[in-house]
RNA sequence: GGCACCGUCGCCAAGUGGUAAGGCCGAGGUCUGCAAAAUCUCUAUCGGCGGUUCGAGUCCGCCCGGUGCCUCCA
C-alpha cells in the first residue's frame, strides 16, 4: 500500500511515485507578506506541513521549498500608507509569519526563498520566452503570449474561448490578447525597480514561482502545492511559463487545499470575513486550531466557527490527558526491555490504519477516528507490553500530524493562560474555596462542600478530586 | 453566462456498489459522599424524484438548495 494523492491536473487520485526514488521535490506557494496571516493561510501551511511530515515518515528525503512574495502592488501600497520602505513591510510580516505559523508547529521548509532574491533567474526565463517569441515587450511591460501555448487551461479545465467570453476579462490595449499576462511590469516613478533589458521594472506575480522552483528543484519536480484559489490563473500561468521555457511540464503532481469558510462563504481579505491567527490565539490554543484544521480532509471546505474550535479544544484536552495518563503508565514499566519495540510499533494495527488513511490522499479525518479509538484503548489498558506498543503507535501517529508539540503540563498551562485572560480568574479566591470545601469534606459536611463547589462552578471552575488532591481547571 | 464542487445523526465529519467510522451534545450504567475525569451501553438509511443493478449514500438523469473559480487571494 502506498501513498495516493489527488492530482488537480488529472482530477484523480494517483499513486505517488517520486521522480527519483525516496527523494521528493516539493514547492508550495507561500504568502504575500503585506499583512498578518489568517486562518486560510494556516490551513494551507498545515496541509503541506502534514504532507511534508508524512512524506518523510514513509522514508523520503524531501526538498521542500516555500516562497515569500515580497514585491507586489499590495506591499508597495502598504509601504506608502505607512510611510515606510517596502522592505520594512516585508521584514515585519515575514517575522510575524514565522511567529504565527511556528505556534502551529509548522516545520521549516528546506528553503524559504524570497522573490526579490531571484530577479536574475526570472529575467533569464523572461528573456528565454522573448527569444522564443512566446513573450513580447509592450510599452516597457513584458507579456506572455497565451496563444503560443496550446495547452493553456489544462490545469484548471478552462478553455480559452470560454475565458474570452467571460465577462471579467480585462480590456487592455497594451496586450495583444486580453488573456496575456505580465511577466515583467514597468515601474512607475518612485516604485521599487530592477534593471532589465526592457527597462526598469519588477516581476509579474507568476514568474517568481516558476523561476524559484526551477532554481531549487529543477525543470520538473514532484509536487507543487497551494490553495485551490491559485489553480487559475497563478498555477496555470506557471505551467505556461515553465513549459514555454523548458518544453517540459514543470510539475508531476499538483496538490490544492480547500478553503476555510465563514458561514459557508470563503474567508478572504476582500470579503473582510477573515480572522487573523493572532486574534484567534487570544481565545484558542494554536494546537487546537491545528487539530481543527486537520479534522477534515484537506480538499474539503471547512467551516470556521467558535463552536468548532470549542469542540476541538475538548478533543485536544482529552488527547493530552490521555497522553499524560499514558506517560504515567509507561514510566512504571521498563520499555527498553521490550524486544524489537520499533518493529512491533510499525506492525501495530493502529500504525497500519494510520498509514492506510494517510495513504488515501491524506485522509486526516479518518486518522482522527483511529486516534480516538486508540485513546479509548489506552485509557482502559492495563500496564503491559501491548499497552506500551499501542501507546507508542498512538503517539507516533499523532506526531506525524504535527500534534503533541507540547507536553500535557505545558498545554494545560497554556490553555489556562488563555482562558483565564478571557475570564478574569481570581486564583486566590479559587484556592480558598477549594480549601474550604476540603475542610468541610473532612468533617463530612457535604452541604457546605457542595456550596463551595457550586460557587466555583458559578465562576467557571471545574474541580476534580484525585488521589493526589483536588485539581481544578477552567471550564 | 462558462467551468467545477458540495448537500450524510441536533452540530462537526469519514464512507473502493454489498448493507452508515469518529468527535461534540444528549440518555442510562460503573466509579465517586455527591461530582468531575475515565469507562461501558444507546442514538441517522444518507436534499427530492426517477433510472441502472441481485444490491446505491456510493453510478446515470432531472429537480431543489449551497459554494468556488473565471479579478488580487491559501
Amino acid at each position: 500500500m502506498s501513498l495516493k494523492i489527488f492530482n488537480t491536473m488529472s482530477g484523480k487520485k494517483e499513486d505517488f511515485v517520486p521522480q527519483k526514488e525516496n527523494h521528493v521535490g516539493m514547492y508550495v506557494c507561500g504568502v504575500t507578506v503585506y499583512d498578518y496571516c489568517h486562518v486560510g493561510h494556516a490551513r494551507a501551511a498545515i496541509v503541506f506541513d502534514t504532507l511534508y511530515r508524512y512524506l518523510k515518515y514513509i522514508g523520503n528525503e524531501v526538498n521542500f521549498i516555500r516562497n515569500f512574495t515580497d514585491i507586489d502592488d499590495k506591499i508597495i501600497n502598504r509601504a506608502n500608507e505607512e510611510g515606510v520602505e517596502w522592505q520594512e513591510i516585508n521584514r515585519k510580516y515575514i517575522e510575524a509569519f514565522h511567529e504565527d505559523m511556528g505556534k502551529l508547529n509548522i516545520a521549516s521548509p528546506t528553503v524559504e526563498p524570497k522573490a526579490t532574491d531571484h530577479i536574475p533567474e526570472m529575467l533569464e526565463m523572461i528573456q528565454s520566452l522573448v527569444d522564443q517569441e512566446k513573450a513580447y515587450e509592450s510599452q516597457g511591460d513584458v507579456f506572455y503570449s497565451i496563444k503560443t501555448f496550446k495547452d493553456y487551461g489544462c490545469l484548471s479545465g478552462k478553455n480559452i474561448e470560454d475565458l474570452k467570453s467571460g465577462a471579467r476579462v480585462e480590456v487592455n490595449e497594451v496586450k495583444q490578447d486580453p488573456l496575456d499576462f505580465a511577466l515583467w511590469k514597468k515601474s512607475k516613478p518612485g516604485e521599487p525597480s530592477w534593471e532589465s533589458p526592457w527597462g526598469p521594472g519588477r516581476p509579474g506575480w507568476h514568474i517568481e514561482c516558476s523561476a524559484m522552483s526551477k532554481r531549487y528543484l529543477g525543470d520538473t519536480f514532484d509536487i507543487h502545492g497551494g490553495g485551490k484559489d491559485l489553480v487559475f490563473p497563478h498555477h496555470e500561468n506557471e505551467i505556461a511559463q515553465s513549459c514555454g521555457c523548458t518544453g517540459k511540464q514543470p510539475v508531476r503532481y499538483w496538490v490544492h487545499n480547500g478553503f476555510v469558510n465563514i458561514d459557508k462563504e470563503k474567508m478572504s481579505k476582500s470579503l473582510g470575513n477573515f480572522f487573523t491567527l493572532r486574534d484567534i490565539y487570544k481565545k484558542y490554543h494554536p494546537e487546537v486550531l491545528r487539530l481543527f484544521l486537520i479534522s477534515s480532509q484537506y480538499r474539503s471546505p471547512i467551516d470556521f466557527s467558535e463552536k468548532n474550535l470549542e469542540d476541538a479544544t475538548k478533543v485536544m484536552s482529552r488527547f493530552y490527558e490521555g497522553l499524560a495518563g499514558a506517560n504515567e503508565k509507561l514510566k512504571k514499566m521498563d520499555i527498553n526491555s521490550i524486544s524489537e519495540l520499533d518493529e512491533k510499533v510499525k506492525g501495530h494495527p493502529l500504525t497500519k490504519s494510520f498509514e492506510a488513511a494517510m495513504n488515501d490522499d491524506l485522509n486526516t479525518a479518518v486518522v482522527m477516528a483511529h486516534l480516538n479509538e486508540g485513546l479509548r484503548h489506552l485509557n482502559s489498558a492495563s500496564i503491559n507490553e501491548e499497552f506500551a506498543i499501542t501507546a507508542q503507535a498512538w503517539i507516533n501517529s499523532a506526531k506525524v500530524l504535527g500534534l503533541f508539540a507540547s507536553s500535557p503540563e505545558k498545554f494545560e498551562e497554556e490553555l489556562f493562560a488563555i482562558k483565564s485572560k478571557n475570564l478574569n480568574i481570581d486564583v486566590e479566591k479559587i484556592e480558598k474555596l477549594i480549601a474550604d470545601r476540603n475542610t468541610a469534606r473532612k468533617s463530612k459536611n457535604w452541604s457546605e462542600a457542595d456550596r463551595c463547589r457550586d460557587e466555583l462552578t458559578a465562576i467557571g471552575v471545574l474541580i476534580t478530586d484525585t488521589p493526589h488532591g483536588t485539581e481544578w481547571k477552567i471550564k
